[in-house]
RNA sequence: CGGGGCGUGGCGCAGUCCGGCAGCGCAUCUGCUUUGGGAGCAGAGGGCCACAGGUUCGAAUCCUGUCGCCCCGACCA
């Protein structure tokens, strides 16, 4: 196992390392698309666990629809093709056939079988999802319908990095119809908090939650809201999107349904996602140079056991206390994982969960057992203390709380540490000539001028912040009157 | 897609300039001794030197092309 690289030495190859120390995910021999080890997909079926919960909680079933989709589907609606077109992969044959190439065995497609239509590997799936729509909405009996599917999508990315943007990644999409605009904006603010939620009090990584800026907006939307995390490198990280989408599809695909009154009137729409990016904010966010740090409602595997012993007598017994621990701690911890492993000496062990991030490792040698206490050893902290084994439930349970909340609170500490208001363009490039991070500034909300900032100084308008206050003021950039701040960052 | 760097057992690398038996450390396997922070000794296995052409008596090494990875730009969740 190579060193991990230290944060301050190379952030980009410290998340990399730490990825394969953990033994999260890895490169798969096509370029941009990732094989998710157990480990990191453990994260990831922990995500869905509870936003799936949480969908359905507020109404929503889940569907599927398919991973192709024809090729005049995503003309429907201009702003989307025009978003989505440079990033598509595109089925053209449906058969392979048999060659030689320099003599050996090879393949290639088969021109008899070029397809009529080709076929687009989704990139999202509003379109297909819309021309459903069409057949299920008659009436506003029918309304609304909140759909949601977990699916791969695949934008053909330049550059990719495992997690953060790979050409194939896993997210849930939400796709809801409304019968009037209202319902539609509050659906969209409604699945922004459950966002905002989830990135709190789950991932314990606080979010600035707000309106995108309109070309940062999804393609096809009248608004893109988003939650925007700072990463340990001050950039930020848009970790969740929610759009309101209007009536956009409705038109592009001429759902309509019949009101009260037996008129005709277009729907009205959202979407909503988060992707395995998650997994890489959620890196980022804690981790250290030790390796993976998961908050313990993130982790599967949330307590191991690390036994210690000579002879075999000293083996049984510590063998037959863990056991006994295990049980008594799975109310509070679920599974917890003993590490009998004879091959391996208990240092090595303790570096091995250290690197994957388990919350919380215990201690047992026979010592332990004969004084009823264990060493606890709190990953986030590192720190490491004798506890009893009366009442050990309840230690750990509070440890865990413990940590989920220092976790946050250092995240936010960190943020708040590097969140700058400020009032001129000479102390915005000062800043980002440096250390970089959040700032508050005037804006006077033009693209023209949004754009020049970026080719100037890297950095971006995140998003225009929900808990931003009226407040006259001028564009840090132009000087133009504004009325609200903006957040800006370097972003991923 | 442009600029730069790099592809050699699972991982990290040396060897490439100047062509001549493919090496080192870690990991793996076996045995013995060990076990409270990454154990020691002895032995063993594992490589089409990214891929494809070419030059040569002979290529990891020289030439041409392709692919992949990392970094920096343009594009994006």
């Amino acid at each position: 196992m190579a060193d991990i690289t230290k944060r301050s030495e190379d952030y980009s190859r410290w998340y990399l390392d730490v990825i394969q120390a953990a033994e999260l995910a890895e490169n798969s021999p096509v370029r941009g698309s990732m094989v998710i080890r157990p480990t990191g997909f453990a994260i990831w079926e922990s995500i869905q666990r509870t936003l799936d919960d949480k969908f359905k909680e507020l109404g929503h079933v889940n569907a599927y629809f398919p991973l192709l989709i024809p090729k005049s589907f995503l003309a429907k609606e201009a702003q989307h093709v025009e978003g989505f077109a440079k990033e598509c992969a595109i089925v053209t044959h449906s058969r392979l056939k048999s060659t030689t190439k320099d003599g050996k065995p090879s393949v290639e497609p088969d021109p008899d079988s070029k397809l009529e239509e080709e076929l687009i590997i989704r990139p999202t799936s509003e379109t297909i999802i819309w021309d459903q729509f069409r057949k299920w909405i008659m009436s506003y009996r029918d309304l609304p319908v909140l759909i949601n599917q977990w699916a791969n999508v695949m934008r053909w990315e330049m550059r990719t990095r495992l997690f953060l943007r790979t050409s194939e990644f896993l997210w849930q999409e939400g796709h809801t119809a409304h019968a009037t605009a209202k319902e539609a904006r509050d659906e969209t603010l409604q699945m922004l908090e459950v966002y905002r939620w989830f990135a709190e009090e789950y991932l314990a990584m606080p979010v600035i939650t707000g309106p995108k800026t309109p070309r940062e907006r999804f393609a096809g939307a009248v608004e893109t809201f988003s939650i925007e995390a700072m990463m340990q490198d001050n950039k930020a990280l848009q970790a969740g999107t929610s759009h309101d989408l209007g009536q956009n599809f409705a038109k592009a695909f001429d759902v309509k349904y019949q009101t009260a009154e037996e008129t005709q009137e277009y729907v009205w729409a959202t979407s909503w996602g988060v992707s395995t990016r998650l997994i890489g904010a959620l890196i980022m966010c804690h981790s250290d140079d030790k390796g993976l740090v998961l908050p313990p409602k993130v982790a599967q595997r949330k307590v191991v056991i690390v036994p210690i012993y000579r002879s075999d007598e000293e083996k049984e017994l510590v063998l037959n206390k863990a056991k006994e621990i295990a049980e008594q701690l799975k109310p509070v911890a679920g599974f917890v994982h003993i590490d009998d492993r004879d091959k391996m000496r208990p240092g090595w062990k303790f570096g091995e969960w250290e690197r994957k991030g388990i919350p919380i490792r215990l201690e047992l040698g026979p010592r332990d057992v004969g004084n009823n206490e264990t060493v606890m050893a709190t990953r986030h902290d590192c720190n490491k203390t004798s506890v009893s084994l009366d009442g050990l439930a309840e230690t750990i349970s509070e440890a865990l709380d413990r940590m989920q909340k220092e976790l946050f609170e250092t995240a936010l500490k960190r943020r708040e540490e590097n969140t700058h208001i400020l009032e001129t363009w000479e102390e915005f490039t000062t800043l980002y000539n440096a250390e970089g991070g959040f700032s508050y500034c005037h804006h006077c909300g033009e693209t023209e001028c949004e754009e020049s900032i970026q080719d100037e100084t890297k950095v971006t308008i995140r998003n225009i912040p929900l808990h931003s206050e009226d407040e006259e003021g001028s564009c840090i950039r132009c000087g133009k009157p504004s009325k609200k701040r903006v957040l800006f960052a370097q972003a991923y």
